[in-house]
DNA sequence: TTGAAAGCGCTAACAG
DNA sequence: CTGTTAGCGCTTTCAA
């Protein structure tokens, strides 16, 4: 039933050892056993046991990928540039959704080290902190997306989000808004604090005074988002322009405003961020911020894929560089 | 650096195996010594090492999941019902994507078999005959999803797609459409099959022909179906509601039409398939047939872990029900 | 170039 | 109730 590379030994008439060296393809088998070998393999339906390999080289070619939610638009095609990576170099991704919870988190931190992953690849939630002890304390590669941590020693992949916040801000600006509402993240997450520093910069790159009245704070989701708009709304204020902290929210904003019959872009323009696929599918198609979520999980994976192989080096932190895309939420430039 | 059992055995001043029993929760250690061993167990930070008992029990806790594409916005929720219970499960998850090509699959029921995972859940490809073979000789639990595989000994979880096809054309008929044009899934891809029946069979039972001028095939994607109906609006066909066999196809039919300035619901009626997410953004809200995609996650990790625990059972074919959604690609019903 | 043997960390008889 | 020990299937010195 279940066959071992003894079977195969005996079956070709040669050593266990000799069987390990032609099964890795390794130097040092002459042509004649290599072949006999082979056979016997064949034979036999043999397949290399990778658990016990593992046990013998500390080695699982199992990377552990753990993001909030893979119900939010955001992490698929994320979740694909890992993947793609990861089966290019020869590994296999665990999946873990934490929401955003800091247990949940811890959870899948211990699940993976006792699992004997070979690197973690991490999204932080908000109160990350109470696990970054944890992070470091574990003694395996890992490479957390979407936050600087240079200093703690972990590299890092993450789009520029200071930028990206300046971009949208800018565009807004250059298209005529004067007073631009922002719904930020959850305070606290540095994504989002990140693209509110933006925000920021580009009013005062324009001369123009920020006025706390106008940055509200909201939760990533588009309720989240509907919601923050219609409280301001309903507060009275007066603005013509908002950025979302994500497309999610300026969905919800979107679903909102038409709601309320206020006129995208005529009245009160509106951009996004993240580029998620429903951005483009919504009237009117939504100007946004692209994240390379593809590209993330792609350099996560390389990044992770080096610090296995050389354990001593110093972290890099690679800083990828998002794009503003228009589209019909915004008026043209003037 | 690294601690093991022997380790314990040695700091608490009792037997490994004792170490093992307390570890693992089992009776028969007096409170004395499970407190010893506990506390030696701290202060060493001991953490078991999975693999080794792998080895030993020859039980992963891992099971593989093989889908199609995770940027296909029917999957994300799927997963998220394999993942979420999994996990209550004490089980982790392997991801891999397909694209559908029949080598992938080949390729990651392998590495997942060499894995030694505890079972595998997966969903097909179109040409998917070419690894029932493959299939079937793993020996290792497995469900295959959306697709009726009992006859071939292998557990099943799907949504009913006739029921689901029928239930979107009756709906269409109900609501006045006479001359209903369906873009099916691929040919041979046998859910679009069973989809295409239920199309039939409402027809059939409201006395109406079926004319095969009326069935075209697209690819499951957004550009597919604009691509679909724009040939046939080009071949001067008349219809007054498409029924698409999912939400993609059905938002690029809904994208042309409104290209095209063609009223949607007025003057043709569209039901779509699945319930993506962005079904209910569009405008106009997609009317569509909804899968209880989480559901499906969840129940194919339940019947996999019932078969990992009974491996002689008779396989099960779960069929779940897929529900109605009417939104305002659709009028009220007359 | 090939083979014998030790051992990765754990579990599970089995004996005491 | 506790301890000794034989492997799980593989890789890897080390000797021949």
């Amino acid at each position: 039933m279940k066959v071992t590379m003894r079977d195969v030994a005996r079956e070709a008439g040669v050593a266990v050892s000799t069987v390990s060296l032609v099964v890795n393809n390794r130097e040092g088998v002459s042509d004649e056993l290599r072949a006999k070998v082979l056979k016997a393999v064949e034979k036999l339906g043999y397949r290399p046991n990778r658990i016990a390999r593992s046990l013998k080289t500390d080695r699982s070619h199992v990377l552990g990928l753990i993001i909030p939610d893979i119900t939010n638009p955001f992490f698929p095609l994320l979740v694909r540039g890992v993947t793609d990576t990861a089966s290019t170099y020869g590994y296999s991704i665990l999946l873990a959704n934490s929401d955003g919870k800091v247990e949940e988190e811890r959870k899948y931190l211990n699940v993976f080290a006792d699992t004997k992953v070979d690197g973690i690849i991490f999204t932080t939630s908000v109160k990350f902190k109470d696990n970054l002890q944890l992070l470091q304390e574990l003694p395996i590669p890992k490479v957390v997306l979407d936050r600087y941590l240079g200093p703690f020693n972990i590299p890092t992949v993450t789009a520029d989000n200071i930028t990206g916040g300046y971009l949208a801000v800018k565009h807004l600006l250059e298209c005529g808004s004067r007073r631009i509402l922002i719904i930020s993240g959850p305070q606290g997450y540095p994504s989002s604090m990140d693209r509110l520093t933006g925000y920021k910069r580009a009013l005062d790159e324009h001369g123009i005074a920020v006025d706390p009245d106008l940055i509200e704070y909201g939760d990533f989701t588009l309720a989240g988002g509907q919601k923050a708009i219609s409280a301001v709304l309903d507060r009275g204020l007066d603005f013509d322009g908002v950025f979302a902290a994500n497309d999610l929210m300026a969905l919800g904003v979107l679903v909102e405003l038409a709601a309320r019959e206020i006129p995208v872009p005529e009245k009160v323009q509106v951009v996004g961020y993240d580029d998620i696929p429903s951005a483009n599918l919504f009237q009117p198609a939504l100007t946004t911020i692209r994240q390379p979520a593809y590209e993330i999980g792609h350099e996560a994976v390389r990044t992770l894929i080096r610090a296995i192989h050389h354990r001593d080096r110093t972290p890099p932190a690679k800083i990828l560089v998002p794009e503003l895309i228009v589209r019909k939420s915004t008026r043209a430039a003037e």
